[in-house]
DNA sequence: TCCATTTATGGTACCGCTACCATTATAAGC
DNA sequence: GCTTATAATGGTAGCGGTACCATAAATGGA
């Protein structure tokens, strides 16, 4: 027979109707047990696999999912991906990857070309579009969840994410059973979602215990490693009077701190602890070894991948899934107890 | 308008027939500017996007091509992939990821569910497929190309490689150049190509100044960063007598061994020196800077993206296209000159 | 036994697009 | 002006499935 045999092959060769064949393809009932079984037979025998095109333009289910991220370079979205992945192999759904380097039209082009491939659904991971934007995609029926960051006003949508404003309090109140009293912050694009609400939680953390954090000890960052490194720099070069601890609002950035910190002689964790936050699994290195905020990354796709498939398959059962994940203190070796006075006074004149 | 029309309302209500919009569509010529113009406009104004599936059930491209890789976890399938992508972007060619943790299983599910959604061509990373199972592909013209990994008889295949050998011998010859004698090698599975062409080239720059290799100092590993730790915990060991550097098969091992050595308080590079294979970013890290033999990943994604992109939309145009691309030696801190043989008495007894 | 109901199957009209052929309008050649 | 290319368009049969209706056979209750 023929390279691809098509369902009418299959038909003909087992003796019944395209219809009938049809039906045992979508295990209808309906179908007497003899009939179904040479039918199978036939169809093993030539390996027949029903197009997927000729399947999809029934306007039906494709089995195909898009994943939106910024950079599949970076581990935390490596992660994540590996985790969506996971649970899509046991639905048998496919994914479509797409890269936007956090760009607001990579990401609107992407998504066209999702939606002219009829995908089932979407992830769309780090989103930089507006509940706007989003509402839209609702519109033309695609099913939709976020991770990782959200939107002003997400009431509409499905999502996973951190707790991060816990995150960020968890973060703050170690460094402060630690005793430090003046702790940097490495912030992320003050549009980010994860960022803002990091620092919610670690300013709250703080001003329970009647401490503040000084502009000064803000300095500005873009979640990649560089940044990090730049503001390490910059904060270790205050030399008249400097914290002794920094938060820094991912792990990446926090790595690269750590790194100016080292390279200008200073000992991490004794002249400087620092907290991260993503728990990559770069931070858990014998040589970084970095003290973080885990938000188990590969959950939240895992998650994110379970919840799309099931609202897909299951479009009427259920309302919005909001999921909001506890993060989790990861204890290394980036923090230490803040030196006594005196000590700190000899060197930084605190 | 309805919210997805079709080909046949676009016709009607710029008052042409299906054949021209279809034309207009594929930029056939024979259609006078005035029409394609009209077309044009209440295209754009729908917002309308041609039915994918309805294409894709002619039979023709698809514009999709899967790409299978590992584990997209590990840093060099990532930057792998991303290369990929860029590179399929620019042609908008989506791809579908999918993750085989090396196993062949995995890989010929994942393949099979790739023929069934009719992608145009397939990227193989480090595939465990044998020349026969790869050839079985070929015959169902689906277009191929090889990354990172060859069957044995590669001869028919289009490829996209590093110069393995060339690799390994690059790494011996920077080791041998410092001074040092007794070279191990932590090696990854033998049934890798990457792995036996790093070692034959390895082992031909220490024959070519009449070294060899001892089969004490060949450690096995699998790739992972945990067996290059294991392996070099092994090494170190071995104190009555012990090889004054290491090559190892990959980055991600050379790195665990790194580790592995100091955390037994032995010094990188001045009782040890470390040279790795891939160049992944976590390399580069301040706290690592291995030495290594660069392979720019990212390059050899967006060739085999290429390569296989134009094998695609052009079948006839040119043969088979087997790329070797040339590594490079990255000199960074982990390897030191050898110490005077009297240190090395002390230390060693060699 | 007969009619109603259920069960198993066949027939066929789409789904939205492209390929191919048919048709017309226009231009060119003599 | 009439024939013959050439350009611009329309008509329609698939591509390989699914959905829905029709039919035939089997079952069952009165």
């Amino acid at each position: 027979m023929k390279k691809n045999p098509t369902i009418l092959d299959i038909a003909r060769e087992a003796g019944v109707s395209k219809s009938t064949v049809s039906r045992i393809l979508n295990n209808a009932e309906n179908v007497s047990p003899g009939t179904r079984k040479r039918v199978l037979e036939v169809m093993l025998k030539h390996r027949y696999r029903p197009n997927f095109f000729a399947r999809g333009l029934g306007g039906r289910r494709t089995g195909v999912v898009g994943v939106v991220v910024t950079d599949i370079t970076n581990p935390f979205y490596s992660v994540l991906v590996r985790g969506i992945e996971d649970v899509c192999r046991v639905y048998r759904y496919n994914i479509y990857l797409c890269n936007t380097d956090g760009r607001e039209e990579e990401e609107k082009i992407h998504i066209d070309s999702l939606m002219e491939r009829k995908v089932d659904g979407v992830i769309l991971a780090s989103t930089m579009l507006t509940e706007h934007s989003l509402a839209d995609l609702l519109e033309r029926d695609v099913k939709l969840v976020l991770v990782a960051r959200l939107p002003e006003d997400h009431s509409s949508f499905n999502f996973v994410v951190v707790d991060n404003v816990m995150g960020g309090y968890l973060a703050a109140k170690h460094l402060i059973t630690l005793g430090h009293e003046r702790i940097a912050y490495i912030a992320g694009p003050w549009l980010s979602s994860p960022n803002l609400d990091r620092f919610a939680g670690f300013r709250r953390a703080l001003g329970e215990v009647g401490l503040g954090v000084d502009e000064k000890d803000i300095v500005q960052g873009d979640f990649k490693m560089e940044s990090g490194y730049l503001a390490g720099m910059k904060l270790a070069k205050s030399l008249s009077s400097r914290p002794s601890a920094v938060f820094a609002a991912n792990d990446a950035m926090a790595v690269g701190a750590k790194e100016a910190f080292s390279e200008l002689g200073m000992d991490v964790p004794h002249d400087m602890s620092v907290v991260g936050f993503d728990d990559i699994p770069l931070g858990a290195l014998r040589c970084v070894q970095l003290t973080t905020v885990s938000q188990s990354i590969y959950d939240q796709g895992a998650i994110s991948g379970k919840t799309l498939i099931e609202r897909i398959l299951h479009p009427d059962k259920g309302g919005i899934q909001q999921i909001v994940l506890p993060p989790k203190l990861v204890v290394r070796k980036t923090c230490a107890r803040v030196p006594t006075r005196e000590k700190r006074g000899e060197r930084s004149g605190t």
